[in-house]
DNA sequence: GTAGGTCAAAAAATCGATTATTTTGTCTAA
DNA sequence: TTAGACAAAATAATCGATTTTTTGACCTAC
């Protein structure tokens, strides 16, 4: 270990307990879809694919089933949960009823700090389309944006529930590859969702997001039907 | 192991594995306010409180921690969350919409099945009140009854967030010895519920539901108040 | 006295191996 | 053939021991 430098001055990696990296792994691949809806994980592929030992892997696995993203069942391990039209409906649905709700009160709520936030994450996201990433980079913008957007809602629970209902629909959203057309038309909502919460214009607001998460459901609704 | 019977008509015990077992019950104690809000949990003295080994053990830990009943924080173990008024009051905010929301679709798609499970529910409810029995036995019908009500809504994650919630209530409702008075009067609604449920007088219905738990969220202010 | 540093004890996290359960494949009897 | 029994293989769950990190007491130099 380099003793000869202070503590304070060691270039400390992004460290974390084994457990919470292979989580955010694990949940990353989960959400972006590099596992197939139902399929039953090897857990010993697993300590493979992540590096891992057996302890770790079996605490995010824990974990992550109670988030959600994987169904457990007794004596015969994970599963990745199956994708339906219903459930589908089901958390676009709560999106609507939520991030609507969450939206009204951060409208409500928001300083100008917010309002900065919210121009820098809308400036982001913007780069990331205009450079075409749409990968990683842009997923990762675009929650953050999303985030952004109803921070100030004053509620820590329903930022948690909207936070686990986001990656829920991502698993159908992020199915099959990209579609530039509509894509579009979605960012462009991005900034008009801005412009309008400056404005504190709730009413108009809300009627934008109900209608964003509308056209967000068409396309992961045409992705989940193409599915292969 | 006996072998002399058919595996279909073998006494199935209550099994399970070792950590779902231990999670039922370390959530049921968290719940229950076996634990002070804030203290840091000591692994080994669990171990032995439990009868269980580290690995189920720590599974459990990192469910409930997802979950939200417990806080995990990285090389440093598990900790039971504070309690503040500010969460009481987001988590009976939350209350309002999630269960007035589900209540409503519940009243609107629930069919005659339904009307009997609620008033089967309500029914043993009452009788564990008469007996005087406010123990685990109560709560455990309690919980029933609300489960009951709002079942047939629709949406397995709004039933999902709404466990969650009462969970994360129970634990400020819960804090200190029964209240007989205002017991009464929270008991009396529920039976109120049922007859407008059973009359599908969904408007009536989610404003009972308001009050009852605007009434429970006083109880839980001065169990909070008077926390000790 | 106080900020910083060292060290030992305690606790958390992880590993390697063992035990228990389920799944699979094969055989047999109706 | 086909349901059932059984053994073997595969996989899940658990245990005991080891490694890593934090905590807290004590010490030293300013």
């Amino acid at each position: 270990m380099n003793n000869s430098l202070p503590k304070s001055a060691m270039p400390v990696g992004p460290v974390g307990t084994a457990s919470s990296r292979v989580f955010d792994h694990l949940r990353k691949d989960l959400v972006g879809g590099r596992f197939v809806a139902g399929e039953k994980l090897a857990i010993n592929a697993l300590k493979e694919r992540y590096q891992v030992g057996l302890s770790p892997l079996r605490e995010a696995l824990n974990k992550l089933a109670a988030y959600g993203l994987l169904i457990q069942e007794n004596q015969r391990g994970f599963r990745v949960p199956k994708l339906s039209c219903e459930e589908l409906d089901d958390i676009a649905h709560m999106r609507l009823e939520m991030e609507g709700m969450a939206l009204e009160r951060a409208i409500a709520n928001g300083d100008s700090l917010w309002e900065a936030d919210l121009l820098a994450a809308a400036h982001r996201l913007k780069r990331a389309d205009i450079t075409l990433d749409k990968g990683e980079e842009w997923e990762h913008l675009h929650t953050q944006f999303h985030r952004t957007l109803v921070a100030p809602c004053g509620s820590v629970w329903l930022l948690r529930f909207i936070e686990q209902l986001h990656d829920q629909f991502d698993r159908y959203r992020r199915l099959g590859p990209k579609m530039p057309t509509i894509r579009q038309e979605l960012d462009e909502q991005h900034h008009q969702l801005v412009e309008l919460a400056l404005q504190r214009d709730a009413k108009a607001a809300r009627e934008l997001m109900d209608d964003h998460i509308h056209k967000s459901y068409e396309v992961a609704l045409k992705r989940y039907q193409e599915h292969a």
